[in-house]
DNA sequence: CTGAAAGCGCTTACAG
DNA sequence: CTGAAAGCGCTTACAG
């Protein structure tokens, strides 16, 4: 490994040098300039970035802490999260923690201790609390595709009008004469939605029975289960709202697996528009979720605060991205 | 931010008792350790991994390069090689190159200059040359998942038998009667599964056309485009065999958006077995990789491998995982 | 068992 | 414009 000290000497000049020559801070004459560029060449001196991050106290790292990345939503958000980190020259530590409260707090701690620059948590995957106190260190914190019922801080957030998003689906649901609507949701994750769909409820003067709402945790799985719950019921519903487009496949699966159809018997509507969802069969109805600008949106707000050394900057930006329709082929009029 | 200096005062001891405390690696009278620990807890003291990063020259995490992680093989690498790396308290500093060897190259050196502990790069995401002048810096390297005909290196790595893969699925495919088997592969990542494609096909005297293999990228649209130019074909295939399983899933749309059936006019066989594959329409006949098993064994190779100051048993580790043929509905005799 | 000291590889005022 | 020096927060022999 070859160190500041090793160029220094070659170039004959001390390290002070060097650094200024490799940062740019302070102007150093164009002739030792060269002469130390060329050392640097010749011994192929690369900094050392854990040195410089403890004398600047600056690791050039963010934390981004999500749920899963099997979920193609996050999938494709953890990338975008990336690319525009990298084309800032920051590295992403990535944290996943299944929604279970002790592995957020977990790894929000261990990220802690190793002076990330900035910390990103999306979509409820770690306790408020536990994020809270990470805010405290005083490093730059965002929130991304984070409940706004569950807000309760007063910390920068990018995300999603999900609220509206579950008010889109019902009401068109409802358009299409659909009155026994069941909601399958990843609760409290999800809540904003519910919040929707029963605001889209009331407005249409439509009743909501407690066993109109289904519990689900986001995967295929779980929304295969619900809605086999669901057809279980004495009085089975004729449309689905699934809070995510994973949960509203895994329905059309269990749909179809009873012998029924999608459209024809059950309409279905799910939010995220992943790939999947225009390829499932039938295509799905979703909410579209403008995924990689919220991720874009979300990284270059953090990355602004961890330029800003002015605290007072940092006060809570909420930037709304707002979710769109998108009619497919899993919804039809009612019988 | 409370520093070992800080606890060391409160304590009335010097830091490196706290120090020798906090690490146990010399013996501390109970007394004074007890007192030690009361202000690390009254303090509520971290200490910060970048200095002891710094000092011990060791940061506790690894470098992972992937190709993509949208495609949800990776998806279920990248998660389990953090859950690995997470019990043994190491962290996860994550890069896709989306097959772009420069990006790969860029990549690999950002990661160098971090003193990552150790690197494990899958499946060909960055060019063996840019692996190798990493693996000079004298830390550990492992490849995962890639082909074994592009392994050129003396570089550990824990892969899969793509070549029986692709054999067995040629050879199912051939066993159903099917004569006209096309191939839809990625370049020269799937080298291997290509040359069990042909080794198939040999065996069993079946003639290699040139048009028989066709260019894909992975990608569930890759594999639409692909087989849509089978199709086309003076003497189109009867049977697919897919790469891996997102093109397997892109060739199904396409031959039936071309108004044919799958299995009824051509038979399809993936490669990955992702969860999505149980559930297509018609289920995916695939070859099942167990990536999780392998995730597994990279990563506490790489770990091992960063344990052991023994350079000399760095020496080539190969651990083949074998594949097997999942029989699903996809797949059918030949009309 | 504990302390004094040097070192990890950089950066940053401060002199000159 | 360049150098000498201290510092970032730990760890690690080495004395005692």
């Amino acid at each position: 490994m070859v160190t500041i000290a090793d160029v220094a000497e070659r170039a004959g000049v001390t390290s002070a040098t060097v650094s200024n020559v490799i940062t740019g801070r302070v102007t150093v004459s164009s002739k030792t300039r060269a002469r130390v560029q060329k050392a640097i060449d010749d011994l192929g001196y690369r900094p050392n970035l854990v040195a410089r991050g403890l004398a600047r106290g600056k690791t050039y790292t963010i934390a981004l802490v999500v749920p899963t990345i099997t979920n193609p939503f996050f999938s494709e958000v953890v990338e975008e999260v990336e690319r525009t980190a990298d084309r800032n020259d920051f590295q992403i530590m990535l944290n996943t923690t299944h929604n279970v409260p002790a592995q957020g707090k977990r790894n929000l701690e261990r990220l802690a201790s190793r002076w990330m620059d900035g910390f990103m948590v999306m979509s409820m995957a770690a306790d408020i609390t536990d994020v809270l106190e990470v805010a405290q260190l005083g490093k730059p914190v965002v929130l991304c595709a984070w409940d706004q019922d569950a807000r309760s801080a007063a910390l920068p957030i990018v995300d999603i009008d999900f609220r509206s998003a579950g008010e889109l689906a019902t009401q068109h649901l409802i358009e299409l004469g659909h009155q026994r609507i069941v909601a399958i949701l990843e609760l409290p994750v999800q809540q904003s939605r519910l919040a929707g769909y029963q605001q889209a409820l009331t407005a249409s003067g439509l009743p909501i029975t407690p066993d109109s709402i289904l519990r689900g945790d986001s995967t295929f799985e779980s929304g295969y289960r619900a809605a086999t719950a669901a057809l279980a019921q004495p009085q089975p519903p004729t449309a689905i709202f699934a809070g995510n487009d994973l949960m509203a496949l895994g329905a059309i699966e269990a749909i179809v697996s009873h012998g029924l159809s999608v459209p024809g018997d059950l309409s279905i509507v799910g939010v995220d528009d992943i790939t999947q969802a225009a390829y499932a069969h039938p295509p799905l109805t979703t909410i579209s979720i403008p995924k990689r600008e919220m991720a874009r949106a979300a990284t270059e707000l953090l990355l602004r605060l961890i330029e800003s050394k002015d605290e007072s900057s940092r006060a809570t930006h909420v930037t709304l991205v707002r979710p769109h329709l998108v009619v497919r082929a899993s919804t039809a009029a009612r019988a």
